[in-house]
RNA sequence: GCCGCUGUAGCUCAGUCGGUAGAGCAGUGGACUGAAAAUCCACGUGUCGACAGUUCGAUUCUGUCCGGCGGCA
């Protein structure tokens, strides 16, 4: 029950927090593994906190592979459908919830359970926000309009001359980053490259870390064999009625992987079948391109207990420990 | 069976007026300061279908064969 493995005892062991940080990239397992670990007797009741920026948006359901509703009822699962695909939501948000809704669960006698593919959210609650401004709507917005006006080239000289440092440091063509950076100054008067972003753990958080892993191909084989069910299922269906609905391709939650590509390839519907074919391939080809950005993300992650996404007793073997700590 | 076109990277193809080759896509590695399923960066050796001929030298020219596609029968 505790890491210090050669750590010097007359320090008292930390007591790890009775928390859990589940991981692993699209399509790896994580769901399928918090079923085993739900219907296991000898492990601690749990509660999913999902670390998921997708399946946040209501009405989006099969393009963002949300547990269904067994799954739910079998789980209680936070912070899915919580806002309009219309609306943001952001890591800033994300860390303010689950750090609410930890000690509400504790209060239950669960174990907290932070599980989802979004690597940024894990980090960002693992080692806390750096004290930069929270996004801002408007101020994002106008930065854009000057982006389309008068080119990321104008916004870049004005980037190197309030912040050189964030410039220097920013890709040529990361619009997003200048973007970011230019809404920081102009929200707090200060430049981003100011702002010392968070390397350790921030105190009272030490949650064990673990990732799911799989082997590349195995990996790919089931994200292909989840895009034809997320088609089968319905996933085009989906994307009409939200268009129906009144959601524009422009909004927040449409530009997600599944959705994305039936604007960029697919144009306006009705679709075609040859078309519906080719947004597949392309969300297939999208999928696992996510899918390796994650790994390369997880591997930076400290202190992280890998284990292959089938290894069920291995990863019953890790919540053991905590079952006393919850009751 | 005859005629024509074709065979080059995992795929689609370009190219070498003869000196062993390069694009797109796929793939791989990486970055990540409140949109992160976002936004970016980097990475191109493969019996140039097989065999033979010409040549100092053939993936390139010639011949034969084998595959593929199209047309005529």
């Amino acid at each position: 029950m505790n890491e210090s493995e050669g750590g010097s005892p007359s320090l008292p062991a930390a007591m790890p927090e009775p928390t859990v940080l589940l991981f692993g990239s699209t399509a790896v397992g994580k769901t399928a593994a918090l079923g085993t670990i739900a219907t296991d007797t000898n492990s601690p009741p749990i509660e999913i906190i999902s670390a998921d920026s997708r399946q946040v948006y209501r009405d989006m359901d099969i393009g963002t592979a949300k547990p269904d509703s067994e799954e739910q009822r079998r789980t209680r699962y936070h912070l899915i459908d919580v806002v309009s695909p219309r609306e943001s939501w952001d890591v800033g948000q994300f860390v303010e919830a689950a750090d609410e809704l930890i000690p509400e669960i504790r209060r239950r006698s669960a174990l907290p359970v932070i599980c989802g593919g979004t690597a940024f959210y894990h980090q960002g609650y693992l080692l806390g926000l750096p004290g930069t401004p929270r996004a801002s709507r408007e101020t994002r917005l106008q930065l854009e309009e000057r982006l389309y006006r008068e080119g990321l080239e104008e916004l870049r000289r004005e980037l190197r001359s309030v912040d050189p440092e964030s410039d220097r440091r920013i890709a040529a063509n990361d619009r997003y980053r200048v973007l970011r950076a230019l809404e920081v100054y102009h929200t707090s008067g200060y430049p981003l490259s100011s702002y010392v972003p968070p390397t350790t753990p921030r105190p009272g958080v030490a949650p064990q870390v673990v990732g799911l892993y799989r082997p590349r191909q195995e990996l790919y084989r089931r994200i292909s064999a989840r895009v034809d069910q997320m088609f089968t299922a319905g996933l085009s269906e989906e994307v009409g009625w939200l268009l129906e609905k009144g959601y524009k391709p422009t909004d927040p939650g449409l530009q997600t992987i599944g959705y994305r590509e039936f604007f960029q390839v697919g144009g306006t519907p009705p679709w075609s079948d040859t078309i519906l074919g080719k947004v597949r391939d392309a969300v297939d080809r999208n999928t696992r391109r996510y899918a390796k950005r994650q790994e390369t993300f997880f591997k930076r992650i400290p202190g992280v207990q890998w284990i292959h996404a089938d290894d069920v007793h291995a990863l019953l073997q890790t919540f053991e420990p905590l079952l006393d700590t919850v009751r």
